[in-house]
DNA sequence: AATTAGATTGAACAAGTGTTCATTCTAAGG
DNA sequence: CCTTAGAATGAACACTTGTTCAATCTAATT
């Protein structure tokens, strides 16, 4: 009756800055692992040890190691989605719209959030696993196809020639090549060591438009 | 002394017919499996039941878990190598060589060999697994990247003006899309039911020649 | 300041893991 | 035909796994 939460869950009691913080560190500690090792690979003791903390901490603040994973995947989607969709709004602000600035709008925001915040690469080695085990499908298209569904219209008025399974099979030769772009870190020789990632995603823009029909 | 094996290995004895089929069950069970769940997902005793052997036998053939994944990982590898350089030599011998008939010849045998024996599929899901881990990148490297050179080389004679490092880039954003879309069913939909890959397939070396430059 | 929900801790547990091994069976080599 | 290398079998082992839990500590709420 006194809880002054608003978020529909009940939360008798708010978290102290200790758990918080706490909270966040297994979260990190969980992706990184994740991301390095897959689901199955990774372990709850190796999430403790890199969070720095006891096996028990992880399951009190994760609820599970799937329920971890599902939270984990989670916890960026919306940002990710959220920053995609603003730059498409921004793209049809000003210009007319051409096929360049709508793929921009979806991948560049990626590579923007990994240059000012590396965890980002750890979400997109995540996201690349999830993109390859069948067993994760659920989770991607409840978190990514909103907003692939909303590009995807996009293109097709852009390009209203092409058949809607052209424009879904394109998407996903898009989507596989930005993953494999974000996650490579050793895959293309010399991405450079101070230089940022600029020159190679204006490639892939370019590549995709292209492969689009220009 | 007597022994009339002449590949290096001394066997004494040579494999019975009842051996060697259980050593393929073995073989075609692992790969399902572990397409299906990855490494660490896949258990000695998930493959045991797939191929109808007791666990023991899995061992016996496969000589322990990591063994075997390479085993299953290398073993359609050579074929698949051959199938692509003998297709690009092929392209070459009737016509000039043009950017379609590379990647064509780069692309095309794997859903070549996926229609003659739908183990291929699993083969090429397998591969997508190995190639989102960087554990396996050793032995990715060793199967696939003298044919990838070959290919890269090829391109780089018919696009003198691009870069190394554009070559390179080009190139990973195409091995991403294909693996994309021979280990889709249900990632585009409806690929058809009786129709075969075919017209996916020739999208995908258009929007790949697109994307390096028509 | 008192209360107590929730965070923290690590030992313990049951289930599952890869692997080993002694035994029995099969068929290749002579 | 024998001989025996290797295949086949499944019980057993040592270890890791995710998870639970009772105890203790912290700090938000009253």
């Amino acid at each position: 009756m006194s809880n002054s939460q608003a978020t529909g869950k009940i939360r008798k009691r708010a978290l102290s800055e200790r758990a918080k913080q706490t909270r966040e560190r297994v979260f990190d500690a969980a992706e990184t692992i994740f991301a390095t090792r897959g689901f199955d690979g990774a372990t709850i003791r190796d999430i403790a040890a890199a969070a720095g903390e006891p096996v028990g901490t992880i399951h009190h603040h994760g609820g599970g190691k799937e329920a971890l994973f599902n939270t984990v995947v989670a916890r960026r989607a919306e940002t990710l989605s959220q920053a995609r969709l603003a730059a498409l709004e921004a793209a049809g602000a000003s210009k007319p719209m051409d096929l360049r600035s709508v793929l921009s709008a979806f991948i560049r925001p990626l590579f923007d959030l990994v240059e000012e915040d590396p965890r980002w690469q750890n979400y997109a080695k995540l996201v690349a696993f999830v993109s390859v085990d069948d067993r994760w499908t659920e989770i991607a298209a409840q978190h990514f196809d909103p907003t692939a569904q909303k590009f995807m219209e996009e293109l097709q008025c852009l390009l209203p020639k092409l058949s809607r399974q052209r424009i879904a099979e394109g998407f996903v030769f898009t989507v596989s090549a930005m993953l494999a772009l974000v996650t490579s870190e050793r895959r293309i020789s010399a991405l450079g060591e101070g230089t940022s990632h600029t020159a190679s995603v204006d490639h892939l823009v370019t590549f995709c438009a292209a492969g689009f029909g220009d």
